[in-house]
DNA sequence: GTGTGACTATTAGTCCGTA
DNA sequence: ATACGGACTAATAGTCACA
């Protein structure tokens, strides 16, 4: 991106760190949830800890691998 | 991987439709949100039409432009 | 069970047009 | 004002070995 104006980092990091919550809340590993959601698994953690920049699609794998709405992890 | 073991695409019509309605809502052109949220115009149309997997920092951005939680494009 | 750096292939996102 | 291309660059997807 070439405009780094406003909101650059933060939203990763809350969505990464509303996605562990939400997955912890199932008692599911990171590993069972790329499972799931046919991501790899380092990516999984790469994403809870706010370092990667996931694409809608991805939400959208995730949130119904722990049967939640996409909305919800961006709460 | 498993490209197609879970439904996708229909994710990106849905949001780009819902982008279109909360912007109409507010009397915004493609070209005023696209300036207001920093993207190009044309990725505005292309995302509304749901041709772009957008990725989260985008979708965030948006969503500001528009003074609306990002949770709201997704539901 | 998770974090991280490195890596390649794919795509997100831009900028230029045309209609 | 919007749709739709082409060409381009930067960033993401996805994987792996190792910590």
């Amino acid at each position: 991106m070439k405009k780094s104006s406003i909101p650059p980092k933060d939203p990763l990091q809350a969505f990464g760190r509303r996605l562990a919550e939400l997955r912890k809340e199932q008692g599911i590993s990171q590993e069972q949830l790329a499972y799931m959601s046919g991501v790899a698994r380092s990516y999984v953690s790469g994403v809870e800890r706010g370092q990667r920049n996931i694409s809608l699609i991805n939400i959208t794998r995730l949130a119904e691998a722990l049967q939640l709405p996409a909305s919800k992890l961006l709460e």
